[in-house]
DNA sequence: TATCCGTGGAA
DNA sequence: TTTCCAAGGAT
């Protein structure tokens, strides 16, 4: 078969398979282009059903381009909590006061400015002015680079960036005339529900007739793809700190910095359990050292606890590290022989507004990591 | 180019 | 249980 007409079959059947079986998605339900951009955004290396509820959310609580601009950034990380890729929350805000300052609110659709929004790569700008705006643009993610090195039998390694852009140029002359939406939601369709990852569906597949990958019996090597490293271990000693006279009955948080691992989030006090472990070398501190060393890094802190005693355990994975958490609980004194001097400093720390003493009940006013969330549900139960 | 950035579902 | 990896972007 010609490439051509190899090309032409694709699209075709693709395209009329597309339009009957697609599903019925929230953000399929207008054409309001701010709407697809919140979905495309929160899609990013997240699962649709994971999605669905939090999409549903955001645009109820923020319904155009301004009022999440006009939002504080704490609310925007609250309705972001538990779907991970924080940074992804505080970009689209800043794109979303991009938006509201250069464009007057309204969406651009043209290339440079789309892309030029923060947190808009290369995909979710094709993806954008695609879908919402019907525009010739490529759209190419992991389903679509998927779908095309098993069809076209590319066994190029999807994580280089030339075989991206090796797609984009492919999936442009695949994009039918004024078809730009329903082919590329198309592309990524298959992607999800037939040319799955493992144990794709061909049977049920509208183009398999043509697909090289599965002629030629590989469609199981494709594609091809460089594993990741595995996640580091990172043993960490966690606080509780219950507090005394004012704060009793509360427990204290802290709000992590704007930049790095779990940007803007609150969480407990946690501190290295060791300053260097070599990888496999982890040989733990017994409990009552670990709670003095985690204790001694709170004083330090001008954070009065005493005593320290074993709660529990907590393991949390993220792309590339691992948690290994040891938390104890203290009681929110100042401790004994440092009295003077650190009832003299404490209040300092609060000063700066990134700790706060909170019940069960203000839990819902802060942003935590999962993690710590199932620390905090658990100690508060 | 390689690393940093979360989470949970599926097999 | 472990492993993979999902509608990626920033640096």
């Amino acid at each position: 078969m010609e490439h051509f007409e190899q090309q032409r079959y694709f699209s075709t059947e693709l395209l009329q398979w597309y339009v009957v079986i697609k599903r019925d998605l929230p953000w399929r339900r207008h054409r309001n282009p701010y709407f697809i951009w919140i979905s495309e955004i929160m899609l990013q290396q997240t699962r649709v059903d994971t999605v669905i509820p939090y999409f549903n959310r955001f645009i109820e609580k923020f319904p155009t381009v301004e009022a999440l601009a006009d939002a504080p950034e704490d609310e925007v990380l609250k309705c972001w909590e538990g779907l991970g890729y924080y940074s992804r929350a505080r970009n689209l805000q800043a794109a979303a006061r991009q938006v509201k300052e250069q464009y007057g609110g309204i969406m651009p659709s043209g290339k440079e400015e789309v892309a030029g929004l923060k947190g808009v790569g290369p995909y979710t700008a094709g993806a954008i002015r695609s879908i919402a705006f019907n525009l010739p643009a490529p759209a190419v993610d992991g389903n679509v680079m998927r779908v095309l090195s098993r069809y076209f039998l590319i066994e190029e390694d999807i994580m280089k960036i030339r075989t991206r852009k090796h797609m984009e140029e492919l999936v442009m002359q695949l994009i039918p005339e004024g078809r730009a939406s329903d082919f590329n939601q198309g592309l990524m369709e298959l992607g999800a529900l037939v040319c799955t990852p493992k144990s794709p569906k061909c049977l049920t597949c509208p183009v398999m007739e043509h697909c090289r990958g599965r002629i030629e019996g590989k469609e199981d090597q494709l594609p091809v793809k460089t594993k990741a490293k595995p996640p580091r271990p990172e043993y960490r000693l966690t606080a509780i700190v219950e507090g005394t006279g004012e704060h009793a009955g509360k427990v204290l948080i802290r709000k992590r910095p704007d930049t790095g691992l779990l940007a803007g989030m609150w969480e407990l006090p946690h501190v290295p359990e060791s300053p260097d472990v070599k990888p496999g070398a982890y040989v733990p501190l017994p409990d009552e050292a670990a709670a003095d060393r985690l204790g001694a890094a709170l004083n330090a802190e001008h954070i009065p606890a005493s005593g320290g005693e074993h709660v529990m355990n907590a393991e949390h994975t993220f792309s590339h590290i691992i948690w290994y958490m040891r938390v104890y609980r203290y009681d929110g004194q100042v401790p004994e022989p440092a009295a003077p001097l650190v009832a003299a400093e404490q209040a300092a720390a609060y000063e700066t507004g990134n700790y706060q003493w909170i019940r069960k009940e203000d839990m819902e006013r802060y942003a935590f990591p999962n993690v710590f969330l199932r620390i905090l549900n658990d100690y508060f139960e």
